[in-house]
DNA sequence: GATGAATGAGAGTTCATTCAT
DNA sequence: AATGAATGAACTCTCATTCAT
């Protein structure tokens, strides 16, 4: 905050428009992020990966810290809608079942950047943001926990603690995203088919399944 | 005092041996990279924490990330000591699965920081120290490969990819430690109980299980 | 909203006139200047405070310091033409020495904010902006100089250094601004009275008034 | 805070000892405060005014504001602790009246640099620091009004508030500061002169003073 | 073996300022 | 006449690191 030599000229705008902007931001973001993690990425970095200035970032975000609460809070309301999409409301719920499997699972190898970062990130939120993220989170996971409670009352799943099984679940098909290589030898459908399987597995009574058949082909 | 003050313990801690102040880096740093991540751990921050002088630190580590590459070695390989001690190299591999499954189960829970950084903070390695702990975790993992390979072989286990099987199953079973709560409302009996039966249940062949009242408890 | 959302308000005050922008700058530039200094406000501030675009301030002001120097410039010259104004031209030096001091002492405890921003920050003026204003200053100065210089030459004030004089007398009654109170126990009257009968003091000879009886009740 | 690059080699030391670096600091502190103001002053330039590196600050101080409350606080402390030595306690009113004023001048006189940060700086300080110079402060004008009110008990002061009397007395004696030069054609015993005379004037009773003698040479 | 003092580089953030609209 | 978007420079402060003692 000089007083007598302050003469520099800034070369100002590139008078863009403010979506345009907010979009390099966040398409950079979420690269740099998912590479070296958030506390790993400097803002001058972000910047100039997003082609902008350095001090433009804050027109568009109050702070650092606020970059990845907007960029985890993006991406898991997409999830969750994306989600809410795909299962049928109405269907029976081992139907809905392996809808969810197989949305989860292709979710999950199509966006490994943005399903990463609302994975590992969460460490580094503030507790308000953090609160709030898992919020979201927690909405997704009781979509799954609410199928399986389904399916047992229904009596077409082994009774167990639903929400035991929907985490062990979870963690197993979240689990393709840091082996699945999309020009590796393994099809994204090939993938899909046996974690089907093993999440099937996972919720059927065994004899049960062996008499209807149930866990064979999906 | 208007200006800082050093010295304001005289200097307790001057003359211990080696290992001593070694064991304290360790703690404090376990402690703290669990908490903030390599990145978020300022080795200030560590120095006092350990109640060292900072550059006591490099009496011991020629630089940051040594310290975190000392954490994450000592753990990934009393990891593997441990689970070679438990599984017995010569046993049948549906007994050494299970034994395996156990193992995991509960080494998972009980040093849920350790095993934690082990994961979480591959990212912040050097491609040098990446490659030689993915190393250590690769001869982990083909451990339980090996074991399904044999169970597969031996006609107890159904055949699919072992390394998908493998992957699928230490991701579930790893995803135990966000959640789990020592001091929670399912004891560590009840958890493994669970998780071991959806480990058998993405092994065995449904049919055969039926048959032979495989999967059924363990 | 995550991201920073302009145009919340929707651009009320467009189309205004020049004169109306500028007496809100002047406004918001006085208070904030008062409470925190020149170096100590932003132009982001200032602008807030005036409820006009940060930009728009550029459209009234070359730059930060020509919003500095026109506070002072203005209040400088409206304290010179107010004292020009009170202070009657033909007047005898005593009865001209009396009204000045009772002028300013005044104006100071009604408009400290003015009187306070035009004696503290003269610091922060360029080089070419510092002479102009210390010009401005000088005038006023010298009315009081040039007062005592008649009474001294009218032999009805003691015989000294007359800018000594002026200087020590100035520095007194300006030192009224940063105790007094409008809604303290002491009035503006009452603080006039003891502070012209100091002011008084310093100029006559203690004999000469002892005898006269001047410097008893102003 | 990269991590795979960090490979600079920074040259350390001076090994230089700590008062002596601390001294550096607040020579350049009271220069640059001086010249510039609190918040005219980068931590970049005081460094480099120190000769030391911008870092080496926060070994000393833990912020920026804490080299002001530093500086102004020991400049109070000295200003108290040598008027409490020159100020004889037992002497008469008059005689200590005349003292603190030469004292109050010559300090002034000599010290500019400091005595102006003292009074010009205040309010860059926070509340707490305030607060804490201002008890300071009020204990250096306490003397002074301590001395009129027993001078006036004493019946050889004129009646009247002390402490506004105190208040415009320091007020005209700090008023040297900004004109006096110790090259200018004005001795400093010429100023104590005309000042200690003025100040005279501004305590006794005119009558009284013409028949004592008292106000004629001091 | 451990420490205190120091350091250059870089962190996140705010600055005064520009310009197309 | 006024604004929103942008910018390089500078801000305060922390980083990992060095070295004489």
């Amino acid at each position: 905050m000089r007083t007598i030599d302050r003469k520099a000229a800034p070369r100002p705008t590139e008078g863009q428009n403010r979506q345009d902007t907010l979009s390099l931001i966040r398409t950079a973001g979420l690269d740099l992020i998912y590479e070296r993690g958030y506390e790993g990425v400097g803002l001058r970095l972000l910047a100039a990966r997003a082609g902008i200035g350095q001090s433009t970032l804050y027109g568009h975000y109050a702070n650092k810290q606020d970059v990845l609460v907007d960029l985890i809070c993006l991406h898991m309301e997409e999830l969750l809608s994306c989600m809410d999409k795909a299962v049928p409301a109405g269907a029976a719920p081992f139907d809905r079942f392996l809808i969810f499997v197989r949305f989860h699972l292709t979710y999950h190898m199509r966006r490994r950047r943005e399903v990463f970062i609302c994975y590992s990130e969460l460490r580094s939120l503030e507790p308000d943001n953090h609160a709030r993220v898992t919020g979201l989170r927690r909405r997704y996971e009781h979509a799954l926990i609410g199928i399986i409670r389904d399916g047992m009352a229904a009596g077409v799943m082994r009774r167990a603690d639903p929400r035991v099984a929907a985490y062990a679940i979870l963690a197993m098909l979240s689990g393709v995203t840091p082996w699945f290589d999309p020009k590796g030898p393994l099809s994204e459908e090939a993938v899909c088919k046996e974690y089907i399987r093993l999440a099937v597995a996972a919720v059927v009574d065994p004899v049960e399944a062996a008499l209807t058949g149930r866990g064979a082909d999906h």
